[in-house]
RNA sequence: GUCCCCAUCGUCUAGUCUGGUCCAGGACACCGGCCUUUCACGCCGGCAACACCGGUUCAAAUCCGGUUGGGGACGCCA
């Protein structure tokens, strides 16, 4: 049989925060390119460094890739459920002759390496260990010196080499690496042990990582040969930078690069992934919107980037609370899916502001989802819906400062103007667009004033907004009793503003 | 210090492999105009980039070399 050999790939994110979007696009990009292949994706959690890890953190993460709606087929598996094979293989490495113990100690080590800082020469291990001869290791053992485990590099002119989805050839001299430690004087096996010896029993076949891991390869191919293993493809992905072009770090950034925040503030999960996905890979139509069929359908390892991206975070910008890409791509999901679609999101935002109305699933249905067409068009995140957009769901809406004293309190013959306007409307048998439309006209030529100054005082009465919908279509959806309630109310405003 | 990677508008990028169709295209952002009861949408227009130097060539954003700049790795972290 020589059919083709099924692609897996995993996402193997170690548990000691949250899930920032770099992870995210790291693993968005492994499940793109599972799904185009129709492989298998694997979650891994990396956990071994059990002094960083916690629980609350695995949640989090598992929480965020489902809500970008990133499935995996297999896993979560642990890592540490594995140290059991990490340190056997590490014992096939030593008995196999690919691996020494080694004495030293941190201090020493640290000494070398500070004096080769100081002497601007290389860092590496200097091999100190690597020749002991059997009688002089079984002699250091009996003494009870603790030892780490270091592979044994290839000396030589050598090099290994590699192709890289993304960069193409990538060589590194033997003389280029150092004899790394893969097994700790604890005897915990290392990150680019475990890491490999991992992959190896899931069966993967693409390591698809970050750019960071490009050092660790050929470090990790050394292992693969050594164990006789077969060698994955790989392919390293441009890095996420922020403005100053610093890497992306929960320390320095906090909320702003955590999957988390986003959900938080109004993004829909599929908007989100497209924009991530756009990071550093692109078609060579620099299409930007796609559905989730099309965005795996156009997927293609050979669209990544090699140069790193910028997420644009605009931190203290008045105007956007992160990259405006981001927010477009948003803004054009939310003012274009089918309002069925959208509509789950908006209950979410009105539960989470007490605003919920349960028959706006039953006999409101028709009317809520008319409202969300209506107002979606000037709204960028789904927490609009519960700031700009509150007034079509509460009573209790805040009128805003600016439009307020512009709209209302400059035309002081509002003050009689609104509990007039209110009658009429109230009088009306059918409240329509046409009738309201009238009504506001009418009384406008009568008081031989602008249209504008009704419109735009009603608007701010009935909305708090200085902005929105077509004033007309803003009544009928608020509808005649509550248009009636807020305009008489609205002669308080009046009184509550101070004279000046 | 050593090793590796990268370099097109403010940002995301197309174009680079397979030189000419690119005095460089799109999107976001920004600026102006139209529309309008407001704001937004929409439409129209504008600003704005091949890091630098040298080489190859009839021809270079594209190929080669160097410089500069940026990033990453160099841990008994993952």
């Amino acid at each position: 049989m020589t059919e083709k050999q099924q692609v897996v790939v995993r996402f193997p994110p170690s548990p000691t925060g949250y899930l920032h979007i770099g992870g995210a696009r790291t693993a968005i990009f492994n499940w793109l390119f599972a799904q185009k292949t129709g492989g298998k994706f694997i979650l891994r959690i990396e956990d071994t460094d059990a002094e960083r890890s916690t629980e609350e953190s695995i949640r989090g993460i598992l929480e965020s890739l489902e809500w970008l709606g990133i499935t995996w087929d297999e896993g979560p598996y642990f890592q540490s459920h594995f140290i059991k094979d990490h340190l056997a293989a590490a014992q096939k490495l030593l008995d196999s002759g690919h691996a020494y113990k080694c004495f030293c100690t941190k201090e020493t080590l640290e000494k070398k390496r500070e004096e080769a800082r100081r002497k601007k020469t290389s860092l590496q291990y200097d091999g100190t260990c690597r020749n002991l001869t059997p009688e002089e290791v079984a002699q250091r053992q009996a003494a009870g010196i603790p030892y780490t485990i270091r592979l044994k590099v290839p000396r030589g002119e050598g090099f290994v080499s590699f192709e890289d989805i993304v960069y193409g050839i990538i060589e590194k001299r033997y003389e280029d690496i150092e004899d790394f430690v893969i097994v700790r004087s604890n005897g915990q096996p290392l990150y680019v042990l475990s890491n490999t010896v991992d992959d190896i029993r899931d069966g993967i076949t693409h390591v698809i990582r970050g750019q960071d891991g490009l050092a660790n390869t050929p470090k990790q191919i050394l292992i693969y040969r050594a164990l006789g293993a077969p060698i994955p493809k790989f392919a390293h992905m441009s890095l996420t930078l922020d403005p100053k072009k610093a890497k992306i770090s929960k320390r320095t950034h906090g909320e702003l690069v955590a999957v988390q925040f986003y959900k938080e503030h109004g993004f829909l999960p599929w908007a989100f992934v497209n924009y991530l996905a756009l990071l550093g890979w692109s078609t060579p139509d620099s299409r930007e919107i796609f559905s989730k069929e099309e965005l795996i359908e156009a997927f293609s390892l050979e669209g990544i980037n090699r140069a790193n991206a910028i997420f644009d975070v605009r931190k203290d910008d008045p105007k956007f609370f992160t990259d405006p890409k981001a927010i477009s791509i948003n803004t054009h999901y939310l003012r274009n899916l089918p309002v069925e679609e959208i509509a789950p999101y908006v209950k979410t935002e009105l539960e989470k502001a007490g605003i919920w109305d349960p028959a706006y699933e039953a006999e409101k249905q028709a009317w809520f989802f008319h409202t969300i067409d209506l107002i979606r068009s000037r709204f960028h995140v789904t927490t609009d819906f519960v700031t700009a957009g509150r007034a079509y769901f509460a009573d209790d809406y805040p009128i805003e400062a600016k439009p307020l004293k512009k709209n209302i309190l400059k035309h002081k013959g509002l003050k009689q103007w609104f509990p007039e306007l209110a009658d009429r409307l109230e009088r009306l048998p059918e409240f329509t667009l046409e009738t309201t439309e009238q009504v506001i006209r009418d009384m406008a030529e009568e008081l031989e004033i602008k249209a504008g100054i009704l419109i735009n005082g009603v608007r701010t009465a009935v909305t708090g907004q200085p902005k929105g919908p077509g004033i007309f279509d803003v009544l009928i959806t608020i509808g005649q009793k509550r248009v009636v309630e807020r305009l008489r109310k609205a002669v308080a405003l009046f009184e509550a503003s101070s004279p000046l």
